[in-house]
DNA sequence: AGGTGTGAACACTTTCACAGCA
DNA sequence: TGCTGTGAAAGTGTTCACACCT
């Protein structure tokens, strides 16, 4: 049933998930397209067009429930359980991603932050202890974790990674600047601020100079 | 002579970027576009294509000559100056940035920290003094910030971008999980580590699923 | 031979416009 | 009437294949 669907597609629909929510808060029961799109900066015909490639959820003339369209995304993207996330590198991402509350209220815990540091490793964040990255595998298995994220030097980047899939992790969220080789089926998303800054730079630059 | 260029294009122009600045560390003084595809993960094709939206920079025969076209790409993303950066939210999305070496390495400087806590406020990090976000307008035009980064709560991130815009900054890196609305020609990218998080969800989950 | 630069083919995404249901 | 769901059209990005230069 499910075709493949476009990455930008899902980038919207968390959008529209968090739309709802917000909505929720404000006690609507009902939302059109329109209003989605104008809350998530799109338009009413692809707010339409993404939804309908998982299903038909509105009522014509109407629009769509807000309760249960929020059900409905929560389960598309996967995110009405909870995940079990591994964080590698304890430095200030991990520290930040670490005290960053939403993480948590959208469902996704830390359990198990590494570093290679002895100074770090024994330490207490909250409830956690650092433990070294040579205990990698058995943090993965042990912890039953779902997703790693890897906050590292580029060069120690791709050595994590290789670890963390094959003892069993089923996502990696990269954080170091550099292109990681992952087996085909495994997911895997990077952060790059260099690059977003890049993109910045170059989209002034260009304006400053094209006509 | 400059038409309009795909986000995928400059994305993948930082790549090659570091690409050639690696090779350059490695003594190699020309690549070809294959090499440059590897080193991507894209293709020889597609290297080309981006390329040439630019100009011609290669040899037939040859390849490209790495010193030349690090030059020219550098030019292109407009990181062959250096850039004034304010960030606006002292927490602990700010200190990674602060302290996240490449940043500096890449072309751009903190000049300034806001923030709205009192107990903030006036503390140092490293040579900059923390001041009162009210000070937003005189910051940005005295230190002639270029880019502004906003990391504070998502209800506070309007009005931090629309105060910055009025007062001069050129382009907003947007770290609260809000959509902001700039004025045209302002170029604003955004950084949600929710939305990274939930594309990973997603994938599993429908991997799982999907026979 | 070797590898670039590029038009043309292809694939994918977004927008349009309207039939159809509440 | 109001708003969804969706084929068809338009627009964008990627891949192919080859002429052309060194």
């Amino acid at each position: 049933m499910t075709h493949k669907v476009s990455d930008s597609t899902i980038r919207r629909m968390s959008h529209y998930l968090r739309a709802l929510e917000e909505m929720d808060r404000q006690e609507e029961t009902t939302v059109s397209s329109t209003q989605l799109a104008e809350w998530g900066g799109t338009t009413a015909a692809q707010v339409r067009k993404d939804l309908s490639q998982f299903g038909s959820f509105g009522k014509r003339g109407l629009g769509y429930e807000v309760r249960g369209l929020t059900e409905r995304l929560r389960a598309i993207l996967g995110v009405d359980r909870r995940w079990r996330v591994a964080l590698v590198g304890a430095g200030r991402i991990g520290a930040a991603l670490f005290e960053y509350p939403n993480f948590r209220l959208r469902g996704f815990d830390l359990v198990g932050v590494l570093d290679v540091a002895d100074d770090k490793v024994g330490r207490s964040w909250g409830e956690l202890t650092i433990r070294h990255v040579e205990e990698l595998e058995d943090v993965v298995s042990s912890e039953d974790v779902d997703l790693v994220i890897i906050a590292v030097p580029a060069a120690a980047a791709q050595e994590v990674a290789d670890r963390a899939v094959e003892a069993g992790a089923r996502g990696i969220l990269n954080f170091a600047p550099t292109q990681l080789r992952v087996p085909e089926g495994v997911p895997l998303t990077d952060v790059n601020l260099v690059m977003e800054m890049e993109a910045l730079s170059f989209a002034i630059t260009s304006a400053e100079q094209g006509s």
